[in-house]
DNA sequence: TCTTGTTAGTTACAAAAACAACTAATATTT
DNA sequence: AAATATTAGTTGTTTTTGTAACTAACAAGA
């Protein structure tokens, strides 16, 4: 009558990513919050500007994956801390192209440069198998 | 002078295991919000209650890796809801033993039950050594 | 016994996320 | 051209989370 079958939370892969990605991100969280006082979403904001150059919230979101509300917020927020800069577009004035300053450009180097390491080493006690098994995995549920 | 590396946020394993965890919890919210107005960390501490049976809210923080207040809170909606009693321990009144009520056992049940479903489905698209090397590698990774 | 310490759980307040309503600029339709 | 619809982005409000301080019960040492 107790109906207690076998299966476990951790059998159950949304809980398991959901534990993985929090693990994994509070991990990296050091590199962007402490040393810069970003947000994740700031950091991945000035991740796209760096990594693709000028582009507009809306391009940002696409990429991104992240909600207008939330790249508006970043994008005040980086600005104040003079990481970036907009500029009205003249073809289209809703549209402001955003690039990085230079001192948003010495951050995006440091945290690229640190995201790579951090991915290195989580990545190093799999065999390179398991790395491929695994992201192809992640990105067929994501959805990419 | 741009350096621009060709390292992607998709290249990113906490990024991407952000992005999966989101998309397949997106997926199965449905289940316990729409049907049972639970939130997440609800419908968790519903299942080790429905799984272990009778617990208190110090075991499954443990279990369950979910924050004492989170628990707390999630304990007086479940309660109010009217899936789960408490009942203060004789032996040391700080513990308090919670165990579900038949609606609680008959929701648990339910969601269990589309859990099991859920998983099954979304697993389906992978082989079994994929799916293997997935579950180790995010059980690693999570600190499992 | 009388501190002092520890543990279970709650509560209050601050930070962040989610959602909806809004403005302003441009496109489209009539 | 006037009305309507879209699009980019912002702002305001409500939920939810995170953090820290708190209470109550028990444990242990002086």
């Amino acid at each position: 009558m107790t109906n207690i079958s076998n299966f476990d939370l951790r059998d159950f892969t949304p809980y398991l990513l959901n534990l993985a990605a929090e693990a994994s991100s509070l991990e990296f969280q050091p590199h962007y919050k402490d040393k810069y006082g970003m947000l994740r979403t700031e950091w991945r904001v000035l991740f796209h500007l760096g990594r693709y150059g000028e582009m507009t919230a809306k391009d940002i979101c696409d990429r991104a994956r992240v909600h207008k509300t939330k790249v508006s917020r970043a994008v005040s927020a980086l600005e104040k801390k003079r990481f970036l800069k907009r500029t009205q577009l003249e073809s289209d004035r809703r549209h402001e192209a955003l690039t990085l300053t230079p001192a948003g450009r010495t951050a995006f180097r440091d945290l690229n440069r640190a995201a790579q390491a951090f991915d290195q080493e989580l990545m190093a006690q799999f065999s390179d198998e398991e790395q491929a098994v695994l992201r192809r995995c992640l990105a067929r549920i994501a959805g990419l």
